[in-house]
DNA sequence: TTTATAATATGATTTATGTCATGTTAGAAT
DNA sequence: ATTCTAACATGACATAAATCATATTATAAA
């Protein structure tokens, strides 16, 4: 079903860049057509931090984490990049080398495209600039959200409010788990915290009764009392 | 001299969004003329978080920090605006409520643009909306590493790091002492760290010989020394 | 000057969190 | 099933950094 596949790119790139209305069907095909599919297993690397780019990639299957390498060797996930979403614009449009790395947390399908379609189309359609920049403009407001939660909220807060971003970002199962299941050396890294303690937290959230699990699986029981926790001074 | 006064408001538009190609003598007229001066006192806020902008401004003189209030009380500076940077760009262009507050950390003055101009040239002209672009991407590259930074290194690292940032940025005098003089208030806003820590930390960097200073003026000593400490794992 | 107020400084103590060590469980490979 | 390995778990301890307390200076106001 090639023309499935392309649809689906269509939508990927229409849905992240918020821009139905802003890229008309030929320049959607354009698009399409420099695309190619590419299955990235769970670990492996898209790109890695201090790449220059030759595109950027659309996710169509899987999460990837977007991270940058610390000097003490600790891995910090900035941000996770499910289906729709398209990684690697800044890079690409700051024209410099990359300044993450993209990394498989499960088996993923991606798409690539090409950066001379990204650079022309910005050329020739303002609309779809404005609506790149008005995407690169949210995300900047979450990036500032990031680094006040990161300096102002505890451990525990910051592993709560990590659970309520999973599931608002993620969603959940008709038995209340959460559809991406992370592992806790995963979770630490978008925490920014070390592993055990990351592990100890979750212990005591299943005790207390905010979450719960089955097997790998973690599923959020009490929303409200971890939001409570994440918010409060 | 209002003509003075108009063409390093122009000026101001153009450094900051890198533009002096992309916009016209018209277009930048235009700007220009929407412009109003405006005097902050040190303390004073320009604009508060949660507030929706009627334009951006454009720091004539002086130093603004954008900041968040934390829901425990504190508050956390993401970013200082010296002259010749704009503000309030990222507000106005995703047409969303301010996320953070500027306050003025010296007596300042702030030139506003209607937002109407600035949603009218981003429009009309495609290499300006570029531009703004590009300069969105950049500070979300460094919004990146002051996430990486706050969760990855020490505070003796991060205050290290803010000596540097701030010489950087704002330069020393023919002394060495640099040209912006925050209190040690300010400074730990920046850092993320409590005021005594951040006193601390500054006594000891004086006794190590990395800072020197004068008065309330503080000059780097051992750039490399710094940089070593911000650097090392 | 004198007084008042804010900024800087430093000690003592507590707390959160990282680190190291060790053990347990679960899933994959044989 | 048995073995192997990685993920998960928990205790003990070390340490960075916040907090609380109290001086000591500067700076502004009277």
């Amino acid at each position: 079903m090639e023309n499935g596949i392309e649809s689906q790119c269509e939508q990927c790139i229409v849905r992240q860049f918020n821009s139905l209305r802003a890229m008309n069907k030929e320049e959607l095909k354009k698009v399409s057509q420099g695309k190619t599919t590419k299955i990235v297993k769970k670990g492996e690397t898209i790109f890695e931090e201090g790449e220059a780019l030759k595109g950027v990639f659309c996710v169509r299957s899987g999460v990837s984490k977007l991270s940058k390498l610390s000097a003490n060797g600790k891995d910090q996930t900035v941000k996770l990049a499910a289906k729709g979403m398209v990684i690697g614009q800044r890079s690409v449009i700051a024209e410099e080398l990359s300044n993450l790395s993209a990394t498989a947390l499960n088996d993923m399908e991606v798409c690539f495209i090409p950066k001379e379609i990204i650079v022309n189309t910005l050329n020739t359609n303002p609309n779809f600039t404005m609506e790149v920049l008005r995407h690169m403009a949210h995300d900047l407001k979450e990036a500032d959200d990031v680094i006040v939660n990161m300096s102002q909220k505890t451990v525990k807060q910051r592993v709560a409010a990590a659970f309520l971003y999973l599931k608002n970002n993620f969603g959940e199962d008709k038995d209340g788990f959460l559809l991406l299941t992370l592992s806790r050396d995963d979770i630490a890294n978008v925490v920014g915290t070390a592993t055990e303690s990351c592990i100890r937290i979750i212990s005591e959230f299943k005790k207390t009764g905010l979450l719960k699990n089955h097997g790998k699986k973690i599923g959020i029981v009490n929303e409200k009392g971890l939001q409570d926790l994440a918010e409060r001074y």
